[in-house]
DNA sequence: TACTGATAGTCAGCATACTGAGCAATATCG
DNA sequence: CGATATTGCTCAGTATGCTGACTATCAGTA
């Protein structure tokens, strides 16, 4: 009986939830409440202003149904906002409001902490390794989920 | 500006976002319905007859309140048993049906099999060194969780 | 231009996961 | 023994994530 410890898909519910706890525990304690799906979209939507919602979801590997509620939370806190596109008039055009610009700011710093607090198990030669293996897995299975990473095309 | 690939957090998403995947496609491919935490139930109620449902948490680190929705499907499929505990009141003993026997036997291999296509684009080598480094970082963050991996106390 | 197919977004429904609260039963300790 | 704390389980509420379906719109083509 092969043991959970054996089980690749074991250890990355784990690792994932892990990590998510660590992320919401470090936000909240510094007076934010962000989850990291929010944050992801957010730090995104800044870098790639006036994006539409199909390419936010390619960008992080969301599947687009969820990004629906994303957006809809982003919006309502006043971090973000939605308005219709002028030259599709099917896509939605997404730009982070000033309050998400000081939200960002504030808060990336905690997020980097939190990622080195996932990884205190590790030294830096393994952290990176760790990252390495993942990306490579990663990179190879891309294309077996529903919500794939896609990069922007010109 | 911090790039995802370079994040801990968003690597085990994405990594676990695939085995999920993985593991839900073979499995129904396979003709069963079964999601990765329900398999990892049963499993764990096989090894372990007549435990309760706190015990079983801890010991494939789900919090209490998701196994309640996850043994009622159980039982719904007629997979597992829930049933009063005589020595404790409180406590609910688990045991696997003859269904759920049967269905684990010709799964199994089947879950096997995912395993290894989530690390499909990893040698043997590296697959191994990917899962040690998981079981490390998992170790140093268990309490991290709300939901810990807690051994059975003899 | 009319038809066909593809695309952007939303929605309903289901299954994790979590927080926090509550109830019932048990354990502990003065 | 009785008050208190703890434990096992459930529930309400919220937020991912997914499947599948639907509407509106756009793009390509005969």
């Amino acid at each position: 009986m092969k043991d959970n410890n054996d089980m690749p898909g074991h250890l990355a519910r784990r690792f994932q939830q892990i990590a998510v706890a660590v992320f919401l525990a470090e936000v909240g304690d510094a007076g934010f409440d962000l989850t990291p799906v929010q944050y992801a979209a957010l730090a995104t939507i800044k870098a790639n202003p006036g994006l539409d919602q199909v390419t936010l979801a390619g960008l992080i590997a969301y599947d687009r149904t969820t990004i629906t509620g994303v957006i809809d939370r982003l919006v309502q806190k006043g971090l973000a906002e939605r308005r219709a596109s002028s030259r599709d008039r099917r896509a939605r055009e997404l730009e982070i409001t000033d309050e998400g610009r000081r939200t960002l700011r504030k808060i990336t710093p905690v997020v980097e902490s939190a990622q080195r607090i996932m990884l205190r198990g590790l030294n830096a030669r393994e952290g990176e390794e760790l990252m390495r293996l993942l990306r490579k897995a990663i990179a190879a299975g891309n294309e077996l989920s529903r919500a794939p990473l896609r990069d922007v095309q010109a």
